[in-house]
DNA sequence: TTGAAAGCGCTAACAT
DNA sequence: ATGTTAGCGCTTTCAA
């Protein structure tokens, strides 16, 4: 291990010479140490770097599933406001699990400068455990219990389930089916709140068994699909509420044999990657992806760079919105409900 | 910032005796101990702890390609190991460049006791800069030019791709493409040289404007089979090497409304989240994604384990099996090759 | 501009 | 089993 001293000897100067020409300053002999860093191939050690400073240089995000592609499209976009600053990013997974998110928060809290979180759960406190450690957090997609605490950026989840549902009523479906997610977390309950609205403003109540929720993931968009097409009379309509849950929906359809749209209507909250190349391609609530990480880190980095004088800022708070893409996955209602064999 | 020696001075015993009780030895005033972590919320400060100690605790993965759900879910494998282990996982992206490659191993060097890495390149020299650092390397997907510095688990490409061409080939296809990845990953190479191979067993010599380079990206995939499809006669059969340059030629064979298998054969390596649910379904070469990565983990942690005693150790390789799934997407040309209409 | 020196918070000898 | 103490590698006063 090479340190800063070895550099400083082998340069003629003195450590806080190379400190400096390290940090960007003019130094005299930075030819000097510049020949000497490359000759030594010195590394900063970024612990003792970070224990001086106080500053790591790096920032975390941490997001509830790995393996989600909406997430990744996210990362993505905070990644490519990154490129070309000082921090670097890291990236940590919750699984859905307030614990693990708790854990994953206290280690990252003492090892970035700034947090970008998807909060696993609403109740799921990083409130609490971040707002002591005093590190900017931005929340994207999803919020916390304690709003005010936090800039944001989330998007109209209500209002994108309205859309879905008032396409859904528009042609003409009455029985119709939701599967949503928790209803502790943000896009979980405000989609819920604005798929059961719309309908409730066109005078229909969602059959209780058609209120399914499949925790936003594949395996309980598919097993909640199989309840509801496999009960009599079954919806004309479903109305997934993220993208997994809408591959396992796809899943029960294929494997059940039901037709689309023919025999159901299928639409969905987020777009697939293979969403228009479906047969029928599938009709769903678009969003940007890519934009609200990219805008999230600029928060961030804006709240990186302000003073830290102790006074408390105002959230931020920024809603996006959200539009349908018809495809083809949704079709009007063929016979009265009540006569339709499924 | 409440440390060791606020918790010392309040439990009546030194920072020592603190720091043991931390690292889970037997120590009289535990219970004072604890009480007073709680009353002051500490928490260790993790860069004095790792200057200090040598070890961060966490390990570090770097892969080309966030948004690559191959990638996602090799993640996702390592995680599941670490679940309870003492050691944080951080997730890092390289854009397949070997330039931010560079960055970020420089970067995580200094910051992780060790590293599950998918190189850019095969020539991306993760060994020189990682090799004087002394910490752990694991491999994954893809290897570097001095295959034997490192542990490593890949697949078998080349029997992947041998597989595919010989399955388009007892289908009777002879003017059969392929969209590869670039030359200088072991993924592209290997798959090139299987596919190239097993043709030339069976006699056919691939036309040098059917053998196309897409970046391993979904663009790169869709401009390919943009040019494949365009030229007269085209192939009767594409072979495309990874999963998202496959997104790409479904998105360019819908787009000219080319009709699979009828008019052309689509074979891949590595499946799609829908790829059963197409229509046709997609036939493709499948692998063990998160079984890769829980691998090459375990690999991480035996190294980790082991004494660091200077005594180089012999690089462990693991090859995985591919195999070939059958669906829907190839087909038996119908005609001569010489006489079909594309 | 430069160097000397203090010390960030912690762990690991060492001595008891 | 416990306390004392040195020091990990660096940045940042402070004086010159």
């Amino acid at each position: 291990m090479t340190t800063i001293a070895d550099v400083a000897r082998l340069a003629g100067v003195s450590t806080a010479s190379v400190s400096r020409y390290l940090a960007g300053h003019r130094v005299r002999e930075h030819v000097a140490i510049e020949q000497a860093c490359n000759e030594l191939r010195y590394r900063p050690n970024a612990m003792a770097r970070s224990l001086r400073s106080g500053r790591t240089r790096s920032i975390g995000v941490v997001v509830p599933d790995i393996t989600n592609p909406y997430y990744a499209a996210v990362v993505k976009g905070i990644q490519d406001v990154t490129l070309d600053g000082p921090y670097h990013v890291f990236l940590s997974g919750t699984d859905e699990s307030a614990e693990r998110q708790h854990d994953v928060l206290v280690e990252l809290a003492g090892r970035a400068d700034g947090l970008i979180l998807i909060p696993a759960t609403e109740q799921s406190e990083p409130s609490r455990e971040l707002q002591q450690s005093r590190i900017p957090v931005v929340l994207v997609d999803r919020e916390a219990e304690d709003v005010h605490a936090f800039d944001s950026v989330v998007v109209d989840n209500a209002g994108g389930a309205r859309l879905a549902a008032e396409h859904l009523l528009e042609l003409g479906h009455e029985r119709i089916a939701m599967i949503g997610g928790p209803l502790n977390t943000t896009p979980g309950r405000e989609r819920h709140a604005g798929f059961v609205d719309a309908l409730a403003d066109a005078g229909i109540v969602m059959d209780p068994a058609h209120d399914e929720e499949g925790r936003f993931k594949t395996e309980g968009g598919y097993q909640a699909a199989l309840r509801l097409l496999g009960a009599r009379p079954g919806p004309t309509a479903i109305f997934s509420a993220n993208n997994l849950m809408t591959i396992g929906v796809l899943r029960a359809v294929n494997e059940l044999g039901i037709r689309v749209p023919d025999e159901v209507s299928l639409i969905a909250f987020d777009d697939l990657d293979l969403g228009a190349l479906l047969t029928p391609p599938l009709t769903c609530i678009s969003r940007p992806t890519e934009a609200q990480g990219a805008l999230a880190m600029r928060l961030l980095l804006r709240r990186l760079e302000e003073p830290d004088d102790g006074a408390p800022r105002e959230a931020t708070r920024i809603v996006m919105d959200v539009s349908l893409t018809v495809r083809g996955s949704c079709a009007p209602v063929s016979a009265p409900a009540g006569k339709r064999r499924r």
